[in-house]
DNA sequence: ATGGCGGCTCGCAGCCGA
């Protein structure tokens, strides 16, 4: 399975964009986070079109999720069950015998914030469910915008980023818990060249210094990890005209 | 780095993202 985690920061904008990496690069799964739209907007005859079906669930102006899929998606899950959240930040489906969690996880803002809070409970509540997730589905992949660097190599520069939101203590520590579950980060996987990241401020010639941080990501269960073949970030569209701040995730299992 | 970008809203400036 091809499976692909990518924010498209309003997929209103960035849809001819989608349409044209599917067509490139045919994955089995594309999860999308950051959709931004309604679901009564949500472009379902176009992405049809490009040979795929979808599943969503999103709000208008902030957040919102999808997962486009070549095979049915089954026993869909739109929200951490019994966590009261009116963000739409999760989608779970079953697709070709793989549990996919697509997450969209809270931003924080700064660490002193009520958005840290926030985040840091959601964090908590969705690691919950997970454990029992992960209990009745072996072949599961967590993936998403984590807004979570797990360590200094994904980081452009540790030193400023040390306990700043998205790089401090209690978000890796929570990270850390997602992987003593028995999950591996799959770009982990493998040899990597240094300085790879998945996410890039639009200001200040950011991409272009290659000033960049590496939040997005794909964990995978052990019986996934043990068939993974291959984890790649396309920089590559990160490059186009009117891009997403963030790039795809693409992992071969 | 904390501005500078970019997307959103019944906008014409402010909020939010990361």
């Amino acid at each position: 399975m091809k499976l692909v985690t990518w924010n498209v920061n309003s997929l209103k904008v960035r849809l001819p964009q989608v349409l044209e990496w599917l067509t490139a690069h045919q994955p089995d799964v594309l999860c999308l986070q950051e959709t931004k739209l309604e679901d009564v907007n949500f472009p379902v005859a176009e992405i049809s079109a490009a040979g795929y079906q979808v599943v969503f669930c999103g709000q208008k102006t902030y957040n919102g999720v999808a997962i486009l899929s070549k095979t049915p998606a089954l026993d869909v899950v739109t929200a951490i069950p019994g966590y009261v959240d009116p963000q739409k930040r999760v989608l779970a489906a079953t697709i070709s015998g793989v549990r996919i969690i697509n997450l969209y996880i809270p931003n924080g803002q700064s660490v002193d914030s009520d958005k840290f809070q926030y985040k840091l409970g959601w964090l908590e509540a969705m690691t919950t469910w997970l454990t029992d997730e992960l209990a009745r589905n072996p072949s599961l992949a967590l993936l998403g915008d984590f807004n979570i660097a797990p360590d200094e190599r994904d980081v452009h520069d540790p030193k400023a980023w040390e306990g700043q939101v998205l790089f401090s203590l209690p978000e890796r520590e929570a990270f850390r818990r997602l992987v003593d579950l028995g999950l591996a980060d799959s770009f982990r996987l493998f040899d990597q060249p240094e300085k790879i990241y998945s996410w890039w401020d639009y200001r200040m010639n950011a991409f272009r210094r290659n000033m960049g941080l590496r939040i997005d990501h794909i964990l995978l269960s052990p019986a996934l990890t043990e068939t993974c073949k291959s984890c790649v970030i396309d920089k590559e569209a990160r490059k186009a005209e009117r891009p997403s701040d963030h790039a795809p995730v693409i992992v071969e299992f």
